[in-house]
DNA sequence: GCAAACTCCTAACTGTGTTAGGCGAAACGA
DNA sequence: TCGTTTCGCCTAACACAGTTAGGAGTTTGC
């Protein structure tokens, strides 16, 4: 049974040389900001001149479509990581999916405005990298639900309170917590409004 | 005294061709998006080739800069004219503020684009296109302290949860108002939280 | 009425994403 | 093992963006 799953060291290492080439644009983006990143500095960061990199991307948006997926990934990640310290309680609860979400959000500003923000010109994510965000939202729903929470209504305001308060903190004081020091109350008016006491724990 | 204040024909040519420009760029904006934007368009829409445009503009953001406090200027026309409807009672008062916000913004998004997101690479406003915000911004604040608001933080949350109303909209459901329903829940939550009643009017 | 300033032009440069086409090495079937 | 195909990279070059240089015709101002 050994030829049955053989590996196949070419398709490995191409998809090693697209993590290669995704790393480098994050590392640039991380450093100049996601628009100045350019394809002929994304190549010689991994020792390649620009055209090579049709080889593994079909265009600069196939680059940040990775990236847009890669990053949604990360997230899920780091809110698995996050889930050893979820309080039971629901308000203590939701206060704690929205300062991770903002925490992994402001740490990496570049990365925000891709995943977030419809920001990059001509940019929409493919089928496939819009999954990943899907899926990240699909998961944040059913912890929302098992707090009793599930309109989509409820959602959609929860998600823009704090994408707002993120945005905010990252346009007017990046590196700051003027916007920071606000979400806890922000959960709370939401918490309130849904009428889940401070004492209240998944029904 | 005819000749006190006599007419500057070339100061006031130079701002018609200016205010002629910026136009064209709000409708090729209006158009095709804001990134889609080229000095060539722009140019050809006065009847000028792209180069002469520098006559009038130092560059291309300097063109937006001057979008910019152009928005900020036609926002607090437009709150201005919606005044008139501006109920008394607080709570009443601040859905006004913040559905008028959202309307404008929504109304165009290019130009919600270059207002609030900073979203155009490269660009920063100048202190004087940034001082219509700062104008809009303070008269808003105004509003709110006759109603009792007066924290900035209190400010802060309003303007960061209204502008992700806005920018949820705009990103997912434009021309929806899958989050424009959302708004005036929004602002209860708030009031709510400010301790401010429904039937509370300026103390 | 003439010099200066102004406003527009063409030509061209730089830097971007992208395409065309080629060349050497690796992979693969006989 | 050998010939052929495929792959992964290259150089050259294109289109289009913002921008600069320099000049020509007009307007302005003493």
């Amino acid at each position: 049974m050994l030829g049955e799953t053989k590996r196949d060291r070419k398709a490995e290492r191409r998809s090693e040389t697209r993590r290669e080439i995704v790393d480098a644009a994050w590392r640039l983006a991380h450093d100049k900001g996601l628009a100045q990143v350019t394809l002929r500095d994304v190549a010689e960061s991994v020792g390649m001149r620009a055209p090579s990199l049709y080889t593994h991307f079909k265009s600069k948006n196939d680059i940040y479509d990775a990236m847009f997926g890669d990053a949604w990934n990360q997230y899920q990640e780091y809110e698995a990581a996050a889930r050893a310290s979820e309080p039971k309680n629901s308000r203590a609860a939701m206060r704690h999916y929205a300062r991770v979400y903002f925490d992994f959000a402001v740490a990496f500003p570049a990365r925000h405005q891709l995943m977030s923000l419809r920001t990059v010109p001509d940019f929409t994510p493919s089928e496939a990298a819009y999954a990943s965000s899907v899926a990240a939202m699909e998961h944040f729903a059913a912890r929302m639900r098992q707090h009793g929470v599930d309109g989509q209504d409820d959602l959609d305001l929860f998600v823009a309170i704090v994408d707002g308060l993120v945005t905010a903190q990252l346009a007017n004081d990046p590196g700051g917590e003027r916007w920071s020091r606000l979400l806890d109350r922000a959960i709370d008016m939401f918490a309130d409004n849904l009428g889940i006491t401070s004492e209240g724990s998944p029904p």
